[in-house]
DNA sequence: TTGAAAGCGCTAACAA
DNA sequence: TTGTTAGCGCTTTCAA
């Protein structure tokens, strides 16, 4: 499979152009020291010959790599796929490419896509996924990312991550205790919880808001029923399941994110349980489709796409000397699947 | 930014393992020419420094790339990710990366991100879009692709795109026979469509199955209202708008993929139409939240991970002679959404 | 079976 | 402002 020519070299470019490697180099990456006439003829004969740098050369040589990794927890997961969006857009626009993993959610799957990326010497690393509690591997991933960013290295996660790095923060305990504020305001106080493995900081922080707000109300929260399950919209359908079950006095579930919440649905509408009259059902990160349910999905708004973005973004600023982190908003979607408890 | 050692080097295993640097990387690639002994000892040695090769290195070296590039519309369209989903799942096990691109549905862009894929030499290119139909850029895309291939490189295709490659080929035509022929059955002749643009070959080709099932029962699609819009959620709302506006009589709403189908059904819940009872809806696709929505959304399954697994797979095995096409089958899916026209 | 050495295409000193 | 040249880490002849 030996690849012959494909595309064309700068060396064809250079020439072409009467000037040296280093010349059309400068060109061609914008930097100082060429006179604008020659840049702009070199540029010229690029697009002519529809030239495009070879990155692996250009990383190998030690220039700028042009290769950001994103690992995410699954791809075909809205939350993700929204994120990633947003992410590929801020490449796009920077001339960047997207390599994207699955962690599946996986702590020594997400270690050895760390490795992989490291090893490409990848410009910046976006970790989407959330972390992970007191886990041993993650403290390994975590002195891989240490490592690369010691070397000049950029990362960016999203979400809590107990590691020195930018961070775009959900703002998910908040959401959380906007989330059991607004059903305890509608009189809920049988609040079953279809959480995901507590292992994840993401389902942590979203039950500590959640356990903050019932407090304020006098309710706590460990005398509420909390089935955990997988971070999907399968675990979610099993957690409804055994809320039914087990817990048939229950008049509202907090799904701990959206897929949780169709799941969610989708077992109550098996049962003939009608939404939200016979009980309440709310998700968080309005996914897009969160909308489009019927009914619709009462949730709390995280803007995924924006937090993609805004990762990659830091990642490509200059490194400040302290981490910088961002906190996204929250915004409570009230629709239709909440409603009052019922007389 | 010049970045330091970060990750370990073939040297660093090399050395340590008392080899030379051929040794040492025949030994990781697995080719022949090793004692098994020697093999074994830097095998472990790898994995001891948890040493990942740089696939830069490789790929400028002539090494086989480990990098594939995936083109499609829009990550955030459950189509295209659970396409990824498949094809992530197969690189993996290969030790591949994924490099992910939006084409965003401009075909001037997607041959920016053919070129880009291009001179990075990857091992091969997904192109998980629709193709369009008779576009000069398309020409412009199509040649570069060809000329990659002619140098060694592998592309496969998902869609119909008047290519030489090797091609998953949706079952796009029979599906829209297949949904036609449902409704038909179900006693609806005031069929509405919303379709997307029909510079896709995807919407071509399911307008054509639908064609082929009406006119068996003598109904001439051109009789039929026909709205195009954007190939989207909001496309299919929007068509729908303007299908009760200037359609009324319709008691059938087909949206050539699933998203347009959500869309519509929003629209039709916004200005009370019940469905099925006053107006059915079908889609295409059966994306994962397909089944969860209410009513459930009648629609033809496309096994949208199984299609990019195997496109991936076509592209990592040794080029045939001619292109090889795998047609994807499809399912009916009966839901909720579509029920017999109203007496 | 193993090792030495020549590049792959590019960037970044260093020279001119 | 421009050119020359030494690598980046790896694979792959070619020799031993």
């Amino acid at each position: 499979m030996a690849r012959g020519r494909t595309a064309p070299r700068l060396v064809d470019v250079a020439e072409r152009a009467g000037v040296s490697l280093a010349t059309a180099s400068r060109a061609l990456s914008g930097r100082e020291g060429v006179s604008p006439a020659v840049a702009e003829r070199v540029q010229a004969v690029a697009a002519e010959l529809g030239y495009v740098v070879n990155a692996h050369a250009r990383s190998l040589a030690g220039g700028s790599a042009s290769i950001v990794g994103l690992i995410v927890h699954q791809i075909d997961d809205p939350y993700f796929s929204e994120i990633a969006a947003g992410v590929i857009s801020v490449a796009y626009e920077h001339g960047i490419t997207v390599q994207i993993c699955h962690s599946a959610r996986d702590p020594e799957n997400e270690l050895r896509q760390i490795r992989t990326l490291v090893a490409n010497n990848v410009r910046a690393i976006i970790v989407a996924g959330s972390g992970y509690v007191g886990d041993e591997v993650e403290t390994a991933a975590k002195r891989e990312l240490a490592a690369f960013q010691d070397t000049g290295g950029r990362v960016a996660v999203i979400g809590r991550h107990a590691l020195r790095a930018d961070a775009v923060l959900p703002d998910n305990e908040d959401a959380g205790a906007a989330l059991a504020e607004h059903l305890v305001g509608l009189g809920h106080r049988q609040i079953a919880i279809a959480s995901g493995t507590v292992n994840l900081t993401t389902v942590v922080d979203r039950l500590a808001g959640i356990e903050r707000a019932l407090a304020d109300h006098g309710i706590d929260i460990d005398d509420l029923p909390l089935v955990e399950a997988e971070f999907t919209r399968d675990g979610g359908a099993y957690a409804a399941e055994r809320i039914l079950a087990e817990h048939p006095g229950s008049t509202a579930i907090i799904a701990l994110n959206d897929a949780m919440a169709i799941g969610a649905l989708a077992t109550l509408r098996a049962h003939g349980v009608a939404v939200p009259s016979q009980m309440s059902v709310v998700g968080f990160d309005d996914v897009t489709v969160a909308a489009d349910l019927a009914p619709s999905l009462t949730t709390v708004r995280l803007p995924m796409a924006e937090m993609g973005a805004d990762a990659l973004m830091m990642a490509l600023k200059d490194p400040s000397s302290r981490p910088r982190r961002r906190h996204t908003g929250h915004e409570l979607m009230v629709r239709d699947s909440s409603g009052p408890v019922r007389a």
